[in-house]
DNA sequence: CCCCTTATCTGAACACTGTACAGATAATAT
DNA sequence: ATATTATCTGTACAGTGTTCAGATAAGGGG
């Protein structure tokens, strides 16, 4: 299975990522309720019933295009974090905003691939893979706080809300502002938001 | 246009409604991505070209009972919020907790519907009519803060951050959940950390 | 080297979808 | 009673997801 093979061939190789990959390009572009998988075969320069056999429906497809993109937002926010060092409380308050920020920048910039991830709120079945990546992400968030918990920059009372509160904040405002529901000039004004509420000392 | 005619006739007499709440009906079952459109002819009876008489295309259907859910959504939350009486401090926090609720429950109870409503970020254009009553359920919330502040359960630091902090927790911890994403044994816990977070005195 | 097994992809088919458009039908106004 | 207008039908077209029998290639064992 050489990865240079002429496109004249029968087998195509690598069509697993190529449909991936495709469907990313073709999401990020419509949504994800305008993916044709008819269109994604076409790109590629495949028959229709190709797709078959690496993802038993279309649904499939997406989901697993989720999972990659989980992987990616991970990948970008630990990226982001670790432009920042030190150990001491500013940056500890630094990297827990960048954290936020980076959210809402992913969204912001690839909103129909963010919509794929976090805007069907029913009917997906949640793969332990993809549960993994989530994970990832949520002990980046924990990481964030353990340590600003360690400056004593969050009282003892407010520190077991700290992964609901930021999170939903987070989230809760993203989506909003993403879907044209609510309107704020600046996201760094929710960040302040979720710093005061966890009552981060200034 | 007489109400009760009977289903023999050419014409339907009240097929913009009839349209409206068969397509709440599947959409509540199935979700908004599954509606067909002649689905909903057919189950009112009615040929497949009939419904674009009062609706453009599809989207425009989904986007006529979207507007409506706003609608349905004000309306229970009012009613939740006129079963608390009274002028006290105490009131005045029930109602809060209760505008938070209420809107978790629906939520929760009816997931297609929330997901129509606030589950495409991107790609969907914000009718007026539509917006006001987005505005209803907004002014609510502000009318329950500025109690609350009459009652100096919050700071004056804290009150212009309180519609930001407490939509979006509340918004964004039910998507979570909804979604699979964040698992909360109860959802006063939310309402909790909601309250610690604008810091209301207990 | 050839053969055989297995994975991969094709092609045609089916039932279904959204949407357009010309015409039929009924309600309404004159 | 007649003309006008709003409402709905019927047919058609292009596109969709999905299935399945068969073609094609790749890789392994003689």
């Amino acid at each position: 299975m050489t990865t240079a093979r002429p496109r004249t061939h029968y087998h195509h190789g690598d069509l697993e990522s190529a449909l991936i990959s495709t469907a990313r390009r073709l999401v990020r572009q419509d949504g994800a309720e305008h993916l044709s998988l008819r269109q994604v075969s076409q790109e590629i320069g495949v028959s229709p019933s190709a797709a078959y056999h690496y993802f038993p429906d279309r649904t499939s497809l997406l989901s697993g295009l989720g999972f990659s993109l989980f992987e990616e937002l991970a990948d970008f926010q630990e990226k982001e974090i670790s432009k920042i060092p030190g150990n001491s409380a500013r940056a500890a308050r630094e990297r827990f905003r960048a954290l936020g920020r980076t959210y809402f920048h992913w969204a912001r910039k690839e909103p129909h691939l963010f919509n794929l991830m976090f805007g069907d709120f029913c009917s997906l079945e949640k793969s332990p893979e993809n549960q993994r990546e989530e994970n990832r992400a949520f002990v980046n968030l924990t990481k964030c706080l353990d340590e600003l918990y360690e400056f004593d920059l969050i009282s003892k009372k407010m520190r077991p809300y700290g992964e609901l509160l930021s999170w939903s904040v987070v989230h809760g405002a993203t989506s909003l502002i993403i879907g044209g529901h609510l309107e704020v000039e600046d996201f760094e004004t929710t960040l302040d938001a979720v710093e005061l509420a966890l009552g981060i000392k200034s």
